[in-house]
DNA sequence: GTAGGGTTAG
């Protein structure tokens, strides 16, 4: 029998909620008739066009059990392909799913974050009666609680129970005091502790920490405290559970009566062991409060614990973060006087809290002292990422030329160095790091020059480097420099990646140099660097934009003879193009040739051709479009329908378009803004005021609020139909909602109104 | 460290 072992560290980590995969369990070789049903199924439905009339799906449905189903989800990325398996898979004769299977959909449901088909799928358990081992109700309550579904897990609770499909054990029960515990319901969950004692389940250490947990947040310290008496007298507490104390505590910011508390602890005779100092000390510099901290530290100093480093360092961290550098100063020379060996983390926090540079100096030549060569390297390093990461680029940019020995008479920051340099020069690392930085605030020419002293200093530079640097260029349009930085990189015997090709083929495409972008990607063949699509669309949409779809087709096609295959997102902004340019056959042509060439038009693909058919007025074409998608499998998106409302309103058919809108409703797709315009528009200029009305009220009734066109559309329809006094209603509550009518919207209701010779309220 | 691009209203 396949059980869900869900690890028990696994209570620590809620977050990850990882399928349990009961086949892998059972048996580490899967049958092999299990992984080709799979696989099949797999590959089935990730394909797109997903088609129901697919033979080889049959022909599964028949031999589907739930280790194809469990194996099939764990090996769907996807939720959404994952959720429309599950579902085909429910409705297949013979077929029915078990805790697993419904286990495998919740764990995709809640890594997704999706509620509503979590919440179905809680209610589906229970209405198809399915049996499930207490540790499977462990996970389904886990994957529930992981959504915030604290109401749902708690009445799947009950209703297996009272429908004897499960019987929980104390796994249950942790997994559902967890939940609650996370929700911060302190009844609840002491209702169901009282509940779990009169079942007769045994408290175990995943038993108490949740409830700790929620007197802690709910500040019950006296109730803490016991829970905490408690567990320690079994010898419960561990890291997580400490953890729990100071992070809730200090959620709160009762740092005080968290100190309080281990005070009390000791009065106790709970006294803290070296762990639990440790742990304390942490969380009180995390919250800021080096304070307890360091009272702390000295208690465990008096109980008799060695300190080290690592103490030290998170204090001195601490104070350093509070800008009380004489108190972190202070720390640092008393860890030297304990004989304790200072290290590079902790030197780094001094140095970089220095607010005078002479001071940072001072402390680095001070390194020298305690650190060889390599580890005064890492400490530079460590410095100087300090420096970038704070926004002090310049001042990184100083220390390394310092450390260079740049002559520079004015800087007293040199001359401070001078001991320092003659130990650490510059390596690779260190320049990488500030050329990085002068990049990141575009300060491009600076590292230029910073590269050109790497090079002389003897550093052979990487190829991230050259990268980074040749990106920046291209980003400014200096395509020469890139160039030539390439050939050098090239010439050092560094290869160009992809990253880096893809920089200047970017460049070329910005600049609409379709020759120089087939050039390149001519070089990039030799290399196998495929160019990044966003480019060479954009290229396409550039061109199409000025009228040159035609060249944006050439290009595509010399792609295509250079042997890189665009890809159909390129090939629908080119068909756009087409159409946009009235070049309609064309389109349409490109249109049929796309599947002959073995692409898989989707639904945008479509969108795109819909849009040109309407606009060139052949709807009814485009009628029949939105029917061969449908056929195909493909699920048209509220663009699709838009487009089309668009073009029945625009060709005397009004009525099709109302109708299109409860199709929409029909099939569970939400209209949006543009399709109610649309329809206020199409009515209006069909005169049927009280209908655009009708639908401007419903727009209100499911929450889709108006906007400035929506408005301007409305006004202007009313004073085209003689509405005048109800077009100065709709003008005055857009005014009142911030929105700015524009020029035509008002004089369309000034004309409106001296026609009416009804002056006085055209103010 | 790279992608997720292309389609809709006055």
């Amino acid at each position: 029998m396949a059980l869900p072992r869900i690890s028990k560290t696994h209570q620590n980590h809620w977050k990850s909620i990882k399928p349990i995969n009961t086949n892998a369990l059972d048996d580490p070789s899967l049958p092999s008739e299990v992984t080709h049903i799979s696989d099949g199924l797999i590959s089935i439905f990730t394909k797109e066009p997903f088609s129901q009339d697919n033979p080889e799906l049959k022909i599964f449905a028949s031999r589907l059990t739930t280790k194809e189903v469990e194996s099939v989800l764990n090996g769907l990325k996807s939720w959404k392909v994952a959720h429309s398996f599950f579902t085909w898979a429910s409705h297949q004769g013979g077929y029915k799913h078990n805790c697993y299977t419904y286990n495998a959909m919740a764990s995709h449901l809640s890594r997704a974050r999706q509620n509503a088909p979590m919440k179905s799928l809680a209610m589906e358990i229970v209405n198809s009666n399915c049996y499930m081992t207490p540790g499977a109700l462990g996970f389904m309550i886990r994957c529930l609680g992981s959504l915030e579904l604290v109401e749902e897990a708690n009445m799947l609770f009950d209703q297996v129970r009272t429908k004897r499909l499960c019987v929980p054990n104390s796994y249950s029960y942790n997994c559902l005091l967890e939940v609650i515990s996370n929700s911060g319901s302190l009844e609840l969950l002491e209702k169901r502790l009282e509940e779990m004692r009169n079942f007769g389940r045994e408290f175990d250490k995943y038993t108490l920490t949740p409830v700790l947990k929620v007197y802690c947040n709910a500040g019950k310290f006296e109730k803490a405290l016991n829970v905490y008496t408690e567990m320690h007298e079994k010898r419960w507490v561990d890291a997580h559970v400490m953890s729990i104390l100071v992070s809730s505590f200090s959620k709160w910011g009762e740092v005080d009566k968290a100190f309080d508390l281990i005070e009390r602890m000791e009065d106790h005779k709970l006294g803290l062991n070296e762990k639990t100092f440790r742990l304390f000390i942490h969380g009180f510099v995390r919250v800021s409060r080096v304070d307890k901290a360091l009272q702390l530290f000295d208690k465990m100093r008096k109980s008799g614990f060695s300190v080290d480093v690592s103490l030290y360092d998170v204090l001195i961290g601490g104070f350093c973060k509070n800008r009380e550098i004489e108190k972190a100063l202070s720390m640092y020379s008393e860890m030297k006087e304990l004989g304790i060996r200072s290290n590079v983390g902790v030197l780094t926090k001094l140095i970089l809290s220095c607010s005078d540079q002479g001071e940072m100096i001072r402390m680095l030549v001070e390194g020298q002292e305690d650190f060889n060569e390599e580890e005064m390297l890492l400490l530079y390093a460590s410095v100087l990422n300090g420096l970038v990461d704070n926004g002090s680029v310049d001042k990184a940019y100083q220390l390394l030329q310092a450390m260079m020995g740049k002559d520079s008479d004015a800087d007293p920051v040199v001359n401070k160095l001078q001991p320092v340099k003659k130990k650490v020069r510059p390596t690779n690392p260190l320049f990488e790091i500030v050329i990085d930085g002068l990049l990141k605030i575009g300060k491009l020419d600076a590292a230029l020059i910073l590269f050109e002293d790497m090079m002389r200093s003897g550093c052979k530079p990487n190829v991230l480097i050259y990268n980074n640097l040749i990106d920046e260029l291209c980003k400014s349009n200096r395509l020469e420099e890139s160039y030539k930085l390439l050939r050098e990189m090239e010439q050092s015997g560094i290869e160009p990646t992809h990253f880096t090709h893809n920089s200047l083929f970017g460049c070329l495409c910005r600049r609409e140099d379709d020759q120089g972008a087939l050039n390149l990607v001519k070089e990039m063949r030799v290399f196998g660097h495929e160019p990044w699509i966003k480019y060479s669309t954009l290229l396409v949409k550039q061109l199409c934009k000025q009228g040159k779809a035609v060249e944006a087709c050439n290009f595509l096609d010399n792609m295509v003879e250079k042997s890189f295959l665009p890809s159909i997102v390129s090939y629908s902004a080119v068909m756009n193009g087409l159409f946009n340019i009235q070049e309609v056959d064309r389109a349409l042509q490109l249109f049929r040739d796309i599947s002959a060439r073995g692409y898989c038009p989707d639904v945008v693909f479509y969108n795109v051709a819909i849009n040109g058919l309407c606009k060139a007025k052949r709807v009814s074409e485009a009628e029949n479009l939105l029917n061969e998608m449908v056929m195909k499998g493909l699920v048209p998106s509220v663009v699709t329908y838009n487009l089309l409302i668009n073009g029945w309103c625009k060709n005397g058919d009004v009525d099709k378009a109302v109708t299109c809108l409860s199709r929409i409703v029909g099939e569970a797709r939400e209209p949006n803004v543009i399709t109610y315009t649309m329809l206020i528009g199409g009515l209006c200029n069909a005169g049927r005021i009280d209908d655009a009305l009708m639908i401007w009220n419903n727009m209100a009734k499911i929450g889709c609020a108006p906007n400035r066109i929506t408005f301007n559309t409305l006004v202007t329809g009313l004073c085209k139909c003689g509405r005048t006094a109800e077009a100065v209603v709709y003008l005055r509550e857009m005014e009142e909602k911030g929105m700015k009518p524009e020029i035509p919207v008002y004089s369309a209701v000034m004309c409106a109104l001296i026609s009416k010779l009804n002056l006085p309220s055209a103010t």
